[in-house]
Formats: structure tokens, sequence, C-alpha cells
RNA sequence: GGCCUAUUCGUCUAUCGGCUAGGACGACAGAUUUUCAUUCUGUAAAGAGCAGUUCGACUCUGCUAUAGGCUACCA
């Protein structure tokens, strides 16, 4: 029988989501909606002293915004809309979906393991532990060393029970047994064999906040919210044989999840994971929003603010260790869904690409209309105290977008349209504005003073047999014309912004730039 | 140090034993253009190394090298 297909993402609110988390969700869902399954988001909280206030709520809105939706556990509320509204609510019957809520499921799970001869008690505490690693090389606590250490194997149950009833700190360690070769089959790798005695023996409840640690919590959840492909990064991989010998010693090896371990994103320089220092070094967003970390006070750029659209970035990131047999690069998310395999994810680290990340945002770009883009872009016209018609912001943004990224970068490239130039590009003057143009700009304006019909035709129509007649040169008036109308020599066609302007603004400006440039 | 994973142009990748090794980003060059761009066309650019299996290997195996991950009462 098939099972239901149920995958999880379960980050920790330490901090922004990185844009590598961001992967994983997206995998995780794409998995899930290909197999019309569930997408349950989970939160692993179990390390108290590395929490961020607000790192929920980013979460949750970054995969909102993204368009990866939750079925399952915590997620942005969608009934109401407009941002101040949202709230996080809790979906399904396997809560509660927060690992710090769930301590006494934990304790129950680990009671089992302690009865069943699987776990053990141990009270060396931090400090003996780091003395020890220092004392022997390669100290591991495990099956050769385990019977030298302060533990209930070694004291006692007895005994063991009696200090923790004095009150005595403790933690609870899994029992690894040797000499065992342990298969973890992975979907993208195959099966990955590792000998148990190479595995120590794991803390799995903490002594100092009374939680368990991610291994215990992660497998104990799993198993009761029925998870059926756990798909997670490969800095997992070499946990992986302990989370199979877990399955095993609570007796759930018939219902352990498929395992796939996402290849890494990687730094675009030199090595390593790509980490926050990343972006910040070279200058592009490792986070899906901004985050404002309450913690240490430090502001991190995201994809949201610096003009990305989420489909671009939705896109670029299914690309970076997903491959389709093929050329296309383009995918929508229903696309996506549609052909994403997890036995099509690469094997190998992806660098991150940040220029690849631009194309992927020019091509969005390019598919929106005009008028989608003006509403993009009327705010950051009103940052810049310009009030204008839609109608003309499409217009002029028709004539633009394809030099742009960005959807804010559109104001270098349209400002000219609403604000008549104050100065004129040194450059540009040098280069363009010759001896005669003066006398050309003046006779061209009289020319245009009498043109009453003013579609781009017809000024054609009645310029150029005008510049041609008295041997100017087109080049030469053209773009003398264009510095007065731009202020520099750039811009769309020249016609193309008379039409915009109108004849009395483009009158206007020929004068005053008469009247400026001498 | 130990264990695990990986290795095709600078980057992301296609290729699932027959390759003149394809595409995209980026780079460079040319064309178009009254400006700046855009666009178009083109160029350079790769199988880590060494063995082995095979009629034949980028594709399979081994070793080496390199890269990455893990090695916490963090996830």
């Amino acid at each position: 029988m098939e099972r239901r297909v149920r995958v999880r993402f379960a980050p920790s609110p330490t901090g922004a989501l990185h844009i590598g988390g961001v992967r994983t969700a997206l995998y995780n869902y794409l998995f899930a909606r290909q197999h019309g399954g569930d997408m349950l988001l989970r939160i692993e909280d179990t390390d108290s002293t590395r929490f961020v206030p607000g790192a929920e709520e980013y979460i949750l809105e970054a995969l909102d915004w993204l368009g990866i939706e939750i079925d399952e556990g915590l997620r942005m509320s969608r009934k109401s809309k407009g941002e101040s509204q949202k709230q996080i609510e809790s979906v399904g019957s396997h809560g509660p979906y927060r690992q710090s809520e769930r301590r006494e499921i934990y304790h129950r799970y680990v009671e089992q393991l302690l009865d069943s001869g699987h776990a053990y008690y141990a009270f060396d505490t931090p400090e003996e532990l780091e003395a020890k690693r220092k004392e022997i090389p390669n100290f591991q606590y495990d099956a050769r060393t385990r019977m030298t250490m302060k533990n209930s194997l070694t004291l006692g149950l007895d005994a063991a029970k009696q200090r923790i009833a004095d009150g005595e700190k403790y933690v609870v360690r899994f029992k690894v047994e040797p000499d065992e070769d342990v298969t973890v089959h992975d979907l993208i790798r195959g099966d990955v064999v590792i000998n148990s005695n190479i595995l120590d023996d794991k803390v799995l409840y903490k002594s100092a906040d009374d939680l368990p640690t991610y291994h215990l919590a992660n497998i104990v959840d799993d198993h009761l919210m029925e998870i059926s492909h756990v798909i997670r990064g490969e800095e997992w991989l070499p946990s992986a044989p302990l989370h199979v010998l877990l399955y095993r010693a609570f007796g759930w090896q018939d219902t352990m999840p498929e395992f796939a371990h996402l290849p890494l994103l990687l730094k675009p320089d030199g090595n390593g994971k790509l980490s926050k220092r990343d972006g910040d070094r070279l200058g592009f967003p490792v986070f899906p929003l901004e985050f404002h970390n309450e913690k240490d006070g430090t502001v991190s750029s995201g994809y949201r603010e610096s003009g990305y659209f989420p489909e671009a970035v939705i896109n670029f990131l299914a690309l970076l260790g997903w491959h389709n047999t093929g050329d296309q690069e383009l995918y929508t998310m229903d696309e996506l869904i549609q052909q994403f395999s997890l036995d099509r994810v690469s094997k190998s680290g992806a660098k991150f690409d940040y220029e690849k990340g631009k194309w992927f945002n020019h091509q969005y770009l390019q598919m929106k209309s005009n008028e989608e883009l003006a509403d993009l872009f009327m705010p950051t016209l009103q940052q810049h105290g310009v009030t204008a018609d839609k109608g003309i912001v499409a217009q002029v943004i028709g004539l633009t977008k394809d030099r742009v990224n960005f959807v804010p970068e559109l104001w270098e490239q349209v400002n000219f349209f609403f604000v008549a130039p104050t100065e004129y590009d040194e450059k540009s003057l040098a280069k363009r504005w010759k001896e005669d143009s003066p006398k050309h700009m003046t006779e061209l304006l009289e020319l245009l003073e009498q043109q009453e019909d003013w579609t781009a035709d017809a000024l054609d129509n009645v310029v150029m047999p005008w510049i041609n007649a008295k041997e100017y040169g087109v080049g030469i008036v053209m773009n003398a014309f264009r510095i007065c109308l731009v202020g520099a020599a750039r811009g769309p066609h020249i016609w193309a912004i008379t039409d915009v302007l109108g004849k009395e603004e483009t009158l206007r400006r020929v004068r005053t730039a008469l009247s400026k440039i001498s």
C-alpha cells in the first residue's frame, strides 16, 4: 500500500531564514504537491539559548511571500488580508508544532528508551567532558569509553536514580551498540553505510533546559506526525545513521521515513557553505526578506526589499541543485511541481551565482505587463516626490523596462520624463554639444513651434527633411535635441520622448537648455 | 586527526557506454542604432589525475588529488 506523502520543513528560530533553508522548504513543497501530499511546518526550538525573537514570524512570512504553502503545522493566517493583520495559526491534529511545547511527549519517549535499555543516564558535567577531550585526543563518549564515565551503567541504576532524586543534573544518552554496519538509504545518494563504532552515545535529553536534543525530538516528531519523507540539507547526512538507530530502538523501523539529503549552497567565491557574512561581504542578500535582529541589533537585507519577484527567487533557487533533462530554465511554480524529482537533484554543492539570480528577475520583469509594473513602481515615484498618471507611467515603463533587472531601477531610466533636467551631463555635452548646436536648437525650436501634429511620424516627417535640406547632420542635431530634453545622451527614441512630454514641455526644455548651456 | 559525501566550460547544468561534449549566466567580438541601452550574430571556455573493465568510457570500478560536510548538553 502506498503511504500518504507527508513532508516537513522544520527550521530553528535562530534568526532569519537562510536562502539555503528556503530551497529546502521549496523542494519539500514541490515534492509534497507533486504527490498530492501534505507540507508541514514545525518549529524546532529545542535550543533555548539560540532563540531569536521574531524569527518564527519571519520564517512564516518569508514562505508566505514566496508562495510556499503550508498544509499543516504553523503558518501565516491567510484569512485576513493586509500585512498588519497577519498572524500565526496552527493547523492540524498532530500538534503542538513547536517543539518547546512538546516536552511531555519527549519525556515519555525518553522513558521508553531508558526502560528498554537503549539509553542511560549520565552525570558527567560539560566541564568534565571538556577536560576529557583535552586529555585524550579524539575522545568520544561511546561503547569503548562509557564504562569509564559517570553514568547509570557504571554507577548502577538505583544509584543513578538516587542522584537524580537528590537533584543532580543529568543527561540521557543513547546507547549505541558497537560493531554494526548501519545503512542509510538516501533517495539522492543511494546507500550510505557507516559503522556504529564511529558513532558516539549522543545526548538525547539535555540537562540545561529540560529539552531534548534535535536528534530525539526530530525522530519522535517525524514518527508522530507520520512523516513519509525527510528532505533536508546534506549537513545531516553524518547523523542519519544515528537517526536510523533511533527508529529501530523505538521499534518504528517499518514506518521510518525515506531520506533525501540535499547538496549544500556554497559561497560564490572561496570555499564553504554560503553564510550570512557572504551576503554582506559580496553585496547581495542571503535572506528572502529584510530582517532586523533584535538580539544582536543587526539588519540583514532581503530579496523582497531588493526588488526581487518571489517567482524569480523560486525559479532561481529551484535550479540551484535541481535540473530536468533539456534546456528549460524558466519555470512557473506549477511546472516545477509537475517536473520536480528527487532523483534529478544533483549530488554536489552548488556555488551561489548572484548574477544569474539577477537575470532571472530580469526575465520575470519582462513578462509583466506595463500596468502591473506601473503599480509596483508607483511607490518609488512617490519617494522621489513625483505624482504621475498611471497610464503615462505604464507608457514610459514600456519604453524602458528591457533595460532593468528590478522595478526600483526604473527610476534612473524614466526620471527625466517627470522631472525636467536642471543640469546637463558634462560628458554628453563634450561629445554631443557642438559649436553650432545653439543655432540648430534655435531653428528647431522655431520649426517645432509651428508644428501642430505632434505625433512621432509627423515630427519625423518635418524634422528630418529640414536637417537634410540644411545639411546639418542627423546625429549632431538629434543628440543636441536629446540633451535638451533628457540632460544627457541617453534614453529611448527621441520621438518617444517628445510624445510623452508633449509639445509645450518639449519646447520649454529646449528654451531652458538654450539659456543654460553656453 | 577520524568518518561521510562529492568532482563536466569561471558559475549553474545536459549527457544515464558510441561526443564534432549541448544550453544558460557571465566574459569578449561584431552587426543594428541619431544617444544610452536593448536586440541579434558570433568567439573563447569543461570531462581533476592515474590505473582497470570494455570493441569502445565523461558515463562503470579502484586508487590518488581536490572540494565540501560532520565530528557539542547547536540545529
